[in-house]
DNA sequence: CCCGGTGGTCCGTCATTATT
DNA sequence: AATAATGACGGACCACCGGG
């Protein structure tokens, strides 16, 4: 049936006939399904090896599950996917189960599209993270297949949800610096797809996370907020924004690893050097966070236990639960060697 | 009961037959 | 001749049936 060669594919058919059963007893033996004698049951997987069968998963979407798991995520170059993809390998290994990933990009439509297709391919679940396409288009995916959204904090009936507690994270990032004694702290954001209706993006959770721990220590006038892009070149413009201003910042909070890889470079470039001169800290404690020359602080989100936790919520829905779920994770501080305290003369 | 098999079913494609 | 309706697949699943 391969339209570019010869060989038939290996079908339960063949199987069966191998063995000297019926087809349905095949399938019960895929199955594990109840009426099968361990004798015929060996004797047809005995027939799977000797034709290296494999099942087919289009067919098997046609009657119902392909056992497959479609992930979307926006850029495969953010490394903090790859916490959260080990994660979700990790609790489905040896199951049933098989894992394709499709990395959209930033843009809605991109998105959109990629979302079809999974869902037009039969996946039997969906993981998003972070999905930058319009939350209604979301929704209306999520009644009918099987999803859970990572990142988010907007929960709804369709899907499960697994988030950081991002306004926790941003807390404790504040909290240390200000135990090291700063005052004038920025933070570097992200206005993210405009109009796609989240309004409890990671981000925007961030910043109100942000905003009231500077107010719980009285800085709220202190408080600044540098919009950007979560990429290095984003954090280099903020960077450039806030460190070149008369009343510099003594400490500068990207709200993303890869954002303070920017003012890294930024910081470089005018000459300051971290932490003498000014403290940097992070979010997503990525691998290049603790690359020796790095040495950032940041916050861990446990992406890996995200990802277990989304994987498990996935195959619970999968199973037939209808009642959605919240999961949370709390992050936790990891400091490194580019927080310290303010310069002397702001002390 | 157990175990094994029959026959209908899913959805889309393509070839065959019927209708205008 | 062009268009429309029909039906036979493809590969696997599953409710149900029947013989020991």
């Amino acid at each position: 049936m391969a339209p570019t060669s010869g060989k038939r594919r290996v079908t339960i058919t063949d199987v069966a006939l191998h063995a000297g059963v019926s087809t349905s007893a095949v399938s019960k033996v895929l199955r594990n399904a109840y009426g099968v004698s361990p004798e015929m049951r060996e004797r047809v997987r005995a027939a799977m090896a000797e034709l290296d069968y494999r099942p087919h998963a289009a067919a098997r979407g046609m009657r119902g599950r392909t056992y497959t798991i479609g992930v979307l995520l926006d850029n495969i170059r953010n490394a903090f996917f790859a916490d959260i993809l080990e994660g979700v390998n990790t609790e489905l290994r040896g199951g049933d189960y098989q894992v394709l990933i499709g990395a959209a990009g930033f843009g809605e439509e991109d998105q959109t599209r990629l979302a079809r297709a999974l869902v037009d391919r039969q996946m039997d679940g969906l993981i998003l993270i972070g999905p930058g396409f319009p939350r209604t288009e979301v929704l209306r995916t999520a009644a009918t297949v099987p999803t859970v959204v990572i990142g988010h904090h907007d929960v709804a009936e369709e899907h499960d949800s697994v988030v950081d507690a991002d306004a926790l994270g941003a807390g404790l990032v504040i909290d240390h610096l200000v135990r090291l004694g700063h005052r004038r702290i920025a933070l570097t954001s992200t206005p993210g797809n405009r109009g796609s209706g989240w309004s409890g993006t990671p981000e925007r959770v961030q910043r109100r996370g942000y905003h009231e721990a500077m107010r719980r220590h009285g800085l709220q006038d202190l408080a600044r907020v540098a919009m950007t892009a979560f990429s290095e070149e984003g954090g280099y413009r903020a960077g450039m924004e806030l460190l070149a201003s008369a009343d510099r910042p003594t400490a500068v909070f990207g709200g993303a690893d890869v954002a303070a890889m920017g003012v890294f470079r930024a910081a470089r470039e005018l000459g300051l050097r971290i932490p003498e001169d000014f403290s940097l800290a992070g979010y997503n404690n990525t691998a290049v966070a603790a690359l020796a020359p790095v040495r950032l602080t940041s916050v861990d989100q446990a992406g890996g236990l995200m990802g277990t936790t989304a994987a498990r919520l996935l195959l619970e829905r999968i199973e037939g639960r209808t009642r959605s779920v919240l999961m949370t994770v709390s992050p936790s501080l990891v400091v490194r060697g580019t927080t310290g305290p303010p310069p002397a003369t702001e002390v």
